[in-house]
This record gives C-alpha cells, sequence and structure tokens, in this order.
DNA sequence: CTTAATTTTTAGATAAGCCTAATAATTTAT
DNA sequence: ATAAATTATTAGGCTTATCTAAAAATTAAG
C-alpha cells in the first residue's frame, strides 16, 4: 500500500500552478516570495497575497512576510504530482505524437489540469516508466520522488569534457535553436575556452567539426557533469540524490 | 483556402459546453429551451437564461423565449469543432491508450476544451483521419462535415436483419453491459420478435448461440440500418447524408 | 376564455481569481 | 539611525459562472 497521491482532495488548476512555481523556486534554492511568485505566474501582487492566504489555510504552504512560502508534505506532494504530470506529458508529446521538444511545453501546460490519473499512468505504462522527460528534467515516480542527478550549471564549469544533462530552460526559440546546434540531452563535448568579461563559451560538440560559440545566458540554463577523462559513458552512472 | 475553424475568437469551456449542447439537441431534432438545456448541463434555469442572451449577444446563436436557441452558422461551427475534438479524443484514447469504449467519454469531455488544434491534428493523423468514434457517432472533418448516415432506433424496427450503427448514450454502464453481451458497431444481427406493451426485444447476435434479450430503454439508444437479406456488408455502403 | 400549469425571467447573492491605487511594513543604504 | 528603496498588504472593484426565491409570461386545460 504506497503511498501515492491520487486521490488528494482536488484543487483548481490555478492553485496547481501556484503549487508548482512554488515548488519551481524551492528547487533552485530560492525564496518564494510575493513578488516573485507574482512575476513568476504573471499577475499582480496582491493577487499572490490572498492566495498564499488561502493555500495557508488549507494547508499546503507555510508563510511569512519578506521570508516567502514553504510548501507543507501536502503541498510539496500535490506539486510534485503535477510535475509528473507535466513531465510525463511532455515526453508522450514527443515520443508518441512526435512534438519537437520545443513545442511540448506548452501543450503539457495546459493539459497537466485536465488528463485523469488514469490517463496518466497509461501513458506511463505506455513510456515505460521513463525517469527523464525531453529536457532531461526528472520525473517524479508514483509516489513523488524524483531521481536528481548531481548537475552543474555550464556557465559555472571549468574547462574539459562534459555530459549534457538537462537544460532547464523552456523558451520554445532557444531550444529550437540547442536543437539545430546539435546540443541537448545525453550529448558529450568539450567545453574548451571561456571568454573573459562574460563572454561566449566555446565547445566542441562530439563528432562535429566546428566548434560552437555558446553565450553566458545560454550556458546558465544547461546543466551538465563532467565526463571521467578519456572515458565515454553511455549511461552515466553518477551520484544520484533523492527527493 | 479551406473554411476551417481553427482560428476563430476563443471562448470559455463553459461556452464550449453550451454550444455542444444545443448542437446535439438540433440533432435530435428537438426545440433547445432554457429548461431542457438546463436538464442537459446540470445547472439552474436562469444560469441558462443569462447565458443564452450572451450567446446571442457574441452572435453564436438565435434565441426566442418558449420556442428555443439555435446555433447560428458561427455557433455551429464552433460546436462543430468541439464535437470533432471530442469524437477524436474517444478514438484516440480507446485506440492508442487502450480505454475500454465505456470509459472514453468522460475523459475526452475534459481533454476537448485542453488540446490545442496542433494536437488535433496530430491524433487525427495518426488514426488516419478516421470518420467514426468507438460509439460509431461520425467525426465533423476540419471543415466541420459529418458524414451522418441514415440509421433508425432499434426500437423502432421491424423484424429483420440489422446492422449495429451506433450508440447513442455514453452511459458507462451501459456501454459496459453492451460490450459484455457482444453488441457494438458493426455487429450483425437479427431482430426476431418484439414483446407487446414496451416489452423487450428477442435479438439473435450472428455467430452467437443464445438470443438476447433487450429493454426498450437499451433499443432507443442502439441505432441500426437494415441490412439487405442474405448480404453480409462488411462496408455497408448506405445513403449518405452531409451536415 | 379564464384558470391552472408550465416555463422563463428578475432580483439579489455568492465564490474564485483577478485588477489598480494607495498604504503600511520591512530591509537596505547612507 | 534615519531616509530611501523595496516588498507586501489594504481597500475597493470587476468578471464569469453559478445559485435561490419570487415574479412574470406563455401555453395548456377545463
Amino acid at each position: 500500500m504506497a503511498i501515492e497521491f491520487n486521490k488528494s482532495q482536488p484543487v483548481s488548476s490555478t492553485v496547481e500552478d501556484y503549487l508548482k512555481v512554488v515548488l519551481k523556486i524551492e528547487d533552485m534554492q530560492q525564496k518564494a516570495s510575493t513578488s516573485k511568485l507574482a512575476r513568476h505566474l504573471d499577475v499582480a501582487d496582491p493577487t499572490v497575497t490572498d492566495m498564499l492566504r488561502k493555500l495557508k489555510k488549507i494547508g499546503l504552504l507555510e508563510y511569512k512576510p519578506y521570508y516567502g512560502a514553504t510548501l507543507t508534505k501536502k503541498g510539496r506532494l500535490m506539486a510534485l504530482r503535477i510535475l509528473r504530470r507535466h513531465r510525463l506529458l511532455e515526453l508522450f508529446l514527443h515520443q508518441i505524437l512526435g512534438y519537437g521538444w520545443e513545442e511540448v511545453h506548452g501543450e503539457a501546460e495546459n493539459l497537466e489540469h485536465a488528463v485523469s490519473d488514469f490517463f496518466v499512468d497509461r501513458i506511463d505504462q505506455l513510456l515505460n516508466f521513463p525517469v527523464k522527460d525531453p529536457h532531461g528534467e526528472p520525473i517524479p515516480n508514483a509516489q513523488g520522488v524524483r531521481q536528481i542527478e548531481d548537475d552543474i550549471r555550464l556557465v559555472d564549469a571549468d574547462l574539459g569534457q562534459y555530459l549534457f544533462r538537462r537544460v532547464s530552460s523552456s523558451d520554445p526559440e532557444f531550444l529550437a535553436y540547442l536543437e539545430k546546434v546539435k546540443l541537448f540531452p545525453a550529448t558529450q563535448f568539450s567545453l574548451q575556452e571561456k571568454a573573459p568579461f562574460q563572454g561566449p563559451l566555446k565547445l566542441l560538440i562530439r563528432d562535429e567539426l566546428t566548434p560552437l560559440y555558446l553565450g553566458v545566458e545560454a550556458a546558465k540554463s544547461i546543466h551538465v557533469t563532467p565526463l571521467k577523462n578519456k572515458e565515454s559513458l553511455i549511461n552515466g552512472e553518477l551520484p544520484v540524490r533523492t527527493g
């Protein structure tokens, strides 16, 4: 009788969105303040104030002004449930319906609130219980547990050999660009130069002839792990945290 | 430059539901009165009064009290667009995700408001531009045109040989029952007896040994076409209307 | 053709999410 | 430590979609 989060009390899709954003901000180790939430959700600040009170009242998060919101266990589980849906849907759209990886986010954003638990289970099965979405992000399992890999931002990396793990942006233009230059999860490359003063990074992608010059902003949303020298990992067995 | 209904002004899912129900009632050649709409939509009468005014104002239907609502061309096109989504989704859930035919309606009811036009086109393609949903109901094409077959209700049929065309109920219990007794679209059977005083109908389903006794209510939602005697149609070529 | 039954609309509210403008509280900087 | 900047909250409204109870309009019946 595993603890599943299927039958928790139903909430509006608006509430789901708030929880999702708080989780996202917590994942980035930042504080989920009223104004930051407002920016992420594209609503006015007072709207968030009201909603935070409501979410606190129904026990989905804690909240202290100027400090930020923190998901309760219950709220966190709900947020993970949505995240699971979102990422499973993304993979489903990519694998089964042939969406481009830059197209999946927007559609999943709507569908995540509409599909039933039954639907989610079906696609999970159909996709053979995947653990990563098309952007390389971990898909929470039915118990809400993600296999989080220990990656670093490319922008913070030293020169050397790397494995592309995941991209944390969902901007379609940016993703389309990455695809064009053949840079996506599982790609191996070497970081050859970092130009000073926030200058571009020079990458050499495996099996490619010409180097790629990548801007700093791009390098912030690309997450990588170092490759053991000379070694060419296919299924990189790397330290795994759980959460 | 075929007329498509993809980019008509967006409406709420509530409005979509109202249009869908008006279309359904019009299809049954009944009048879409305030109270009938209220029953179908499971809302109070005054709610419908207000909504009808609104829909009239934005040009989606005409309305005369005590006479009923009639879809305008624009409203009708919108309704057909939703119907198309609904039925394509049903088939998709059945064929691709392995839903039972009694399970598809409820899920499609939610998804029809959430999927993008792109999604709809994708599954249309994946399913090879189907013309019927799992209940045998016609799927409007991208221009909103249905291939409506000239069927009759089983309850109105005389004794003889028939082809099961479609079932107009979406009650899961009832559909599960039909499945159990092997009665679904494309099934051939003979109607052997009609007991008087609203009594049951005795059917003999092709390749089955024991006869089936069906209640009158069930026979109202089953639609059939007569089979030319001795002839065993596989792809019945029957008069087709357009609408 | 007037009364009864039915159907529809008016009137007044409610809940969820959202807004702007103004105020208050807290943190940061001088 | 106080002023300035930032952040959050009040206060008052709006929209969409809903409700109930009561009144009005229409159709049906005697």
